[in-house]
DNA sequence: GATTATATATATCAACCTGATATAGATACC
DNA sequence: GGTATCTATATCAGGTTGATATATATAATC
């Protein structure tokens, strides 16, 4: 996805600064996707050059200054056009589709080289992570000011169902099948 | 992974071009990792200067000629030591770790943006692909000898067996649970 | 038989992105 | 008082991708 298009997506949810769009990235957002700084920023002036967002500098007691971004009529308009063009595009990336770059699958493939007990080390860590990974995503509490508004949309709590499920079958599949490693 | 590890470790499965290589990323590898060949040439290159693989030229009828590389003696262990070395942080990466990227999730968290006849062919669509992957990964009849190699290994199976279950659990999910986004 | 498309094979490079680093004010802790 | 941490913006070296170039050979199309 255009990072024009997302950044402006996620304003779309309310007004935030970088930095707090960053935030989004590294809480719920981090398992679907990430931009760093270097992308953010430069991103927001040119957003922001173009009109498709606009700027108020907010000086804050306790806190350095932060510039908080508001997306405007003519930045809605073009995150609906980037994402309808785009559209079909997407179907066929993420979790199965050509994105999903894991690193821990690449482990496994070589796993024949790793000793047994560092192997049955691994197999023990990730199953205990993936746990820690569904409690995540099943924690319904409350979370920060800044991330409730993504908690907020419908297709959030969608998503959230989904990677539940994905974990919890994978789970299973590794405590039942992990003997075939050997 | 680094991608001298994930070379070797290619390699180690067999002597192979730099195209070979590729082919592999293109083929089984696609879901999860690729190296393009601004890479993997590059990478051949230091490897070899470096006595972790050797070269023979072949000169091939009726094709261009290729350069095969094997693994030596020297590169197995490095391959080894590196995989043994980062192993504890692949625990935590890919398939709900941090290296997703999915660009159908983000689609699918700015939903409401897309009309409900583009959101409904979109998941029609999305249905129809995830199915096709389903009869890729579980398909066992011949192959490219390129790729016997890895059909050959055992961790294939086991993440064939993966990811067709991911698969599976994820299809049940999607049509459940679609009403849940509009 | 001429042209076009496609496959094998290697290589390079501009454009882009990340991860690291710099800067800076403020709070918290010991 | 020193140090660590959080908020906040910004820049940049280094690395990767996707596109492009080059070359040979086969297959298809016209």
């Amino acid at each position: 996805m255009q990072k024009d298009t997302l950044c402006l997506g996620l304003l779309s949810l309310g007004p935030r600064s970088g930095y707090e769009i960053k935030q989004m990235f590294e809480g719920p957002l981090s398992d679907f996707y990430s931009l760093s700084f270097g992308t953010i920023y430069p991103t927001l002036n040119k957003l922001q050059d173009e009109k498709y967002v606009s700027c108020k500098q907010l000086s804050q007691s306790k806190k350095p200054d932060k510039k908080v971004y508001t997306i405007t009529k003519k930045g809605k308009d073009l995150m609906k056009d980037n994402l309808l063009g785009d559209a079909s595009a997407y179907i066929r990336s993420g979790n199965f589709g050509d994105q999903i770059k894991s690193e821990f699958f690449l482990l496994l493939l070589f796993a024949k080289y790793l000793p047994q007990e560092t192997l049955d080390t691994v197999l023990n860590e990730r199953t205990l992570f993936l746990r820690q990974k569904l409690e995540q995503f099943k924690y319904d509490g409350p979370v920060p000011s800044d991330l409730q508004a993504l908690r907020n949309e419908k297709s959030v709590a969608f998503i959230r169902g989904l990677a539940t499920t994905l974990i919890e079958s994978g789970l299973n599949y590794m405590e039942k099948n992990r003997g075939k490693l050997n």
